[in-house]
DNA sequence: GATGAATGAGCGTTCATTCAT
DNA sequence: AATGAATGAACGCTCATTCAT
């Protein structure tokens, strides 16, 4: 496997790739048709990858290095948790709408026709978000920003969850109908409702709940029982 | 269309085309694999369902009915919307374990390449669940169960993706892995936690905001339903 | 092979076949489909018949009988021979616009697809009306009604084909459209036309020559000179 | 749709094929068996045809140029009426030895099973030689070389009707058994006694009637001469 | 004897992959 | 190194034939 390609050659075939394996799936989608959208022959992306998996794999690294870029643009900063909720949503809403391509791609790897690489990528893609997210959770924590009852880890599960099946909604033709179902109009008409529903539903679950408050206050004479 | 088969054989067949379909996904799941696990020839496939297209709806259909019955057993009850959420997650837990199969492939049709179903099948099989969580969220809302300052649809949502990832999580390989790079530990090892954090993780984002709190509490005469 | 069926079951069972055959050809014609036609199962076909070859064979072979039996008719009588001609002529036009099928499917067994049957079947089918050809032109030439210098057989075998050509015109397609871009209309439109010029140009091939009428009529004084 | 293949290459494909559906008819004949045949792969026979239909079209126009330019070949010259019938005679003995295949593709064509093609191929292969015939005959007419009151499109049908008989009995198994019934003999056999009595045939089918001789003959000083 | 569901060989066709140019 | 024509395994699907009922 040599390299005499340019990377900007290089960077037309995976954007043909990519955009050939979001539409069609990475079964359907033609190696031909790749290789007319990206203007080079089979053979090249032969001499580059070694079989259609790999090649799939090339693609779908470089979806997921774009993803993480957006992702760590916005971790890099220093702000509040809900800001920082904030500033991804803003940035995955941006993103899906720009590149929807890249999101159907990261949505195809979940897929269990991709079970081959599912370990693998998962760590990849995954840990990187997964070790931001609980790490600001648990600071906000330290902090006292946040509940103190809550696993960190879990916590940043569900709001990953959260932000994807948002993500998806915007990009992935299936979950933009559900949104529809469920909310009754289309992701991309109301981008600020969709924020700041989503901003209140976390921020609330992030915060102290109402007998933590007691205790934090200390003021044990106010019931503020639950019911 | 004649039907010999019993009801037996045809469950053997589905089931058949549920496991290869969601083994392979259903563009390189094969007839004949599937004819052949089910102990009988293609033509049998053939005499049954118009192609292989059909034949794939047939299961896909199977999957929801099953998937549709689990919720709608929960939902037939009163409870409380947090009642309500704990049996759910605990149904959903319960029904990945045994038939993971059929929740792959209810995710295989979120994804790009089914395409074609996405929009009728959304409409089957989110409309009921969207309805039923709107419902009862709304229903919460007059009850002064849950917060009132919350759109139930987009709640509903939410509450609906957390749901999802959670069953993903339990039967899609990707999804597993994800979170073990989140928890650190099998989804499958402790059901107990991820119960108690994710009820912990909705009760809050529920509840009434602090704000709320304190706006309720200097008006307790006030019936504080929908603002 | 036992029997049980009437014949008038048997009856419907071959139009049934006569009729798929002729309008899909004996590769492309189903057993299914014919039986659905004759209101039998495709098992009835099978305990009559060895297989679709061999049911392909009585479908013909009833045609032919039927074919026969026309030419036979007209044969009968001891008409002179253009009077004979003409008869054939009308009985075939008549016959191709009732039962075109019949005549489809003889066509078929001449093409190559059908080599398997061709010499025996041309056995059975030509025999008849190739030895009938031949022998009442050996009669009209031993009556002086026609020239003496021709070989009966091969003059037959003219005979026979001008009849086939004008037999397929009336009933295959290929044929019909090429009888219009000769002639100019629709073989269907003016059969006297067709009969008239048939006979005129028969009657012509089979008179006496001219030289030969010098002969035998002795006249030279007649200036009969062609050229 | 690339040339990489040689005409050489190409030929042989499609001498492969026009063997094929020369045995076996356009349906029974396998693309498989094709290739093989040629000595390639199948892949080769999709990349240069759309499909079997497309690819038997091909073949179809291979033979029929061959067969138009054996008979444009005899049409060029300026020939008598009876020259041209015999130079035709002859050059289809040749032909029909040489490639019998090419005019049991042609014969196939005449069948019902290729109905799709029928009356667009009729017109393609038939208008060329039924103009031609036509035409001399008229001509002929003109020239007071043959009777005057035949039509001539309906004489120039039989004569053709004539030929292809011929041409089938040289080439087609079962035209080949019958011209044996009738004849007594192969029509292999004895290719100077089959001219000689076809040209007898015509010459006195387009030959004056007496009475029309006599007609003529009472009117000498009217010039009716050609020449 | 009649049935028609089950069978499975074999079809036309595709497309990932190779390799001579 | 790039090409793209050739390859052929493997697909979805059909349908003549069988045989348990």
């Amino acid at each position: 496997m040599v390299k005499k390609l340019t990377d900007q050659e290089m960077d037309v075939i995976l954007e043909a790739g990519i955009d050939e394996f979001a539409l069609n799936g990475p079964d359907k989608a033609s190696m031909h048709t790749i290789a007319a959208k990206a203007g080079v022959s089979v053979g090249v992306l032969y001499n580059y990858f070694k079989n259609k998996d790999d090649f799939f794999e090339a693609c779908l690294r470089r979806c997921l290095k774009v993803l993480d870029s957006v992702i760590s643009e916005v971790l890099a900063g220093e702000d509040k948790i809900l800001v920082r909720a904030e500033k991804l949503i803003r940035a995955l809403q941006k993103h899906a709408k720009e590149q929807s391509s890249y999101n159907v791609l990261y949505h195809e790897i979940t897929s269990g026709s991709c079970h081959k690489y599912a370990p693998v990528l998962a760590k990849e893609i995954e840990s990187i978000s997964s070790q931001a997210y609980s790490t600001f959770i648990r600071h906000a924590q330290e902090d006292g920003d946040i509940r103190t009852d809550a696993d960190p880890r879990l916590f940043a599960f569900f709001f990953d969850s959260l932000l994807m099946m948002l993500q998806f909604s915007y990009s992935c033709e299936y979950y933009r109908e559900r949104f529809k179902i469920y909310c009754g109009y289309d992701v991309f008409e109301d981008d600020e409702k969709v924020v700041s529903e989503l901003l209140k539903f976390l921020e609330s679950a992030f915060s102290f709940e109402q007998n933590q408050i007691k205790h934090r206050a200390q003021q044990p004479q106010v019931n503020t029982g639950g019911e």
